[in-house]
RNA sequence: GAGCCAUUAGCUCAGUCGGUAGAGCACCGGACUUUUAAUCCGGGUGUCCCGCGUUCGAGUCGCGGAUGGCUCACCA
């Protein structure tokens, strides 16, 4: 019955032969430096070494043995990690151990490991992830090290890493495979787990002022929210177009009519629009709203946010931005938007008709479509002519009411609305207003918004009828706030690009 | 979408006037028991992004294309 080979046995010698045929397959596509690890990898199996290990106990990371080396001197520890270097000295060597906190270097004698263990050690390459264990100590020249006793493979790398002094610059390829970016570029690891920091810090604060963390839908029926074209996708089994949200706004106001009166929610937009180093087509913000609050409110939470952030993560509410400093400290200033393009463009575009504007604008040799609107018109000077020169952060206010379909009338104008956009480095890394909360009003500003769409601007808000309906029953008054969170962790960790701050941007199919 | 620039070894990069393809790191072999970009000796591993053209001869010149970067446009 229990004749012939043990199971476990049978199980070890499918696994091989499985493993001698792939890696002879593959071996003629691969470069020679490829195909030594493979020969190596098939020396391992045939000594009966499993090159992909198990589960490993440490007991420290790198970083805390650098960290606590004092009391840890002549202690032993176990630590696993990626071999970064080799350094042979014939019966010693010295090797570079990379963990997540950082490095530590390995020092491995014949007299301590053995004959054999040594020689396997010599065997390794640079890229292996092995597990160690071993004593704490200070080399002659003061390098804090870990004299290993004993060394198991954990998993052994098939591919040559980069240059270990020059790293990987290809910035294509630094993208594409992010994982051998993150190996190589420290720098790289640090600003994704600032970016972590970042977001647990807002999380943090806006719990601690009682706001609650919703999920809202990002398949939407109706694109809605905000102006930008949609992704469209399709639900199979309903046989209907769906559309990849481009915000949360309309079903976060929909929970203040519900009496969730302080919610907000982090995650992913999707705008089916240009990519550049400020835009990829799938970002995180964080929308906030509070009932009962208004536009200065939120104006107050997003320095307070602000300001809290970067003393948390960069411990001062000064920070430098590519070599220029940025005072963070609150409170920013306010300007209303008509008053800096008069500050900036030297035009004064209070009160005029679309048609007015449009002359002006086309006077100042500004493109000008010619159903653009009076707000359009405000807009284009904005950007032309305001934008770059604000570097400090400043709340620009007082939006016209045509580009803002979703926010409040200024009591005291119309034409305007209680919004705000703060400017940071010439970035709009926010958007916030009164939330606007009349029924009649909003109905009457998505047919604006419908006609506009019918004239061909592909960005227009659509109707959203259930949006009406729930205001119908009463929103209470309110303030919102947009947060660009990836704009916010560029400034934040001096990335001039948004798609060093994303682990792996959009990048065109190769 | 337009302009400019780039693409050469696994990585980072040189390559002159059009004349047999180079360096450092990595890798392979050897020496070396406290090095650290270890060192020393020996070894060059390549679809010069692709295609067409000019030429006796193209990494190099011309045209077309691909991919990427930057700037602009678009886009909050």
């Amino acid at each position: 019955m229990y004749a012939g080979k043990q199971p476990g046995y049978m199980g070890g010698s499918i696994v091989k032969d499985h493993h001698e045929e792939h890696v002879e397959e593959q071996r003629q596509e691969l470069n020679e430096l490829m195909a030594i690890r493979r020969t190596k990898l098939q020396s391992l199996y045939d000594a009966g070494v499993n090159p992909y290990g198990e589960k490993f106990e440490r007991t420290h990371y790198a970083q805390e043995i650098i960290d606590n080396f004092e009391s840890l001197e002549g202690q032993k520890t176990v630590i696993a990690g990626r071999l970064m270097s080799f350094r042979t000295h014939g019966k010693a060597s010295f090797s570079d151990l990379m963990d997540a906190s950082g490095r530590i270097q390995l020092y491995l004698r014949v007299d301590v490991l053995g004959e054999e263990a040594y020689g396997f050690a010599n065997q390794l390459d640079i890229g292996d992830i092995v597990g160690v264990s071993g004593t704490i100590f200070r080399t002659k020249r003061g390098q804090i090290s870990v004299e290993v006793e004993s060394l198991k493979l954990l998993s052994k790398s098939l591919r040559p890493l980069p240059d270990k002094w020059h790293g990987l610059k290809d910035v294509d390829l630094r993208y594409r495979q992010r994982y051998v970016d993150l190996i190589v570029n420290p720098d790289v690891r640090e600003v994704f787990r600032k970016r972590s920091q970042i977001i647990q810090c807002l999380r943090d604060f806006l719990n601690t002022r009682g706001f609650i963390e919703v999920e809202t839908p990002m398949l939407h029926p109706i694109a809605g929210g905000a102006n930008a074209r949609p992704f469209v996708t399709h639900h199979n089994a309903l046989d209907m177009d769906l559309y990849m949200r481009i915000a949360p706004e309309l079903y976060l106001k929909r929970l203040l009519v519900g009496g969730l009166d302080k919610v907000y929610e982090v995650g992913k937009n999707f705008r089916n629009e240009g990519i550049s180093t400020k835009h990829n087509p799938e970002y995180t913000s964080c929308e906030i709203y509070e009932a009962y609050a208004d536009a200065e409110d939120m104006m107050k939470l997003t320095e307070d946010i602000f300001a809290y952030i970067a003393e948390q993560v960069v411990g001062s509410t000064k920070i430098v931005f590519q070599g220029r400093e940025i005072d963070l400290t609150p409170p920013w200033p306010r300007k209303p938007m008509l008053e800096a393009i008069r500050e900036y463009a030297g035009v004064d575009l209070t009160g005029l008709n679309d048609e007015q504007a449009r002359k002006l604008a086309r006077e100042k040799g500004l493109s000008v479509p010619n159903n653009a609107s009076y707000g359009n018109i405000v807009e284009e000077f904005f950007d032309e002519y305001v934008e770059p020169h604000l570097i400090q952060p400043i709340f620009i206010t007082d939006h016209p009411v045509e580009v803002s379909p979703l926010a409040k009338r200024k009591k005291d104008n119309p034409n305007l609305t209680d919004r705000f956009e703060p400017f940071i480095v010439t970035w709009e890394v926010a958007n916030g207003f009164t939330e606007l909360n009349d029924p009649i009003d909003q109905e009457g500003r998505f047919r604006k918004q419908m006609e506009q769409r019918e004239q061909g601007d592909e960005e227009a808000h659509m109707m959203d009828e259930d949006f009406i309906r729930a205001l119908e029953y009463g929103m209470p008054p309110a303030g919102g706030l947009g947060i660009g969170i990836d704009r916010m962790v560029m400034l934040l960790t001096d990335s001039p690009s948004i798609r060093d701050v994303l682990l792996f941007p959009h990048m065109r199919p190769r």
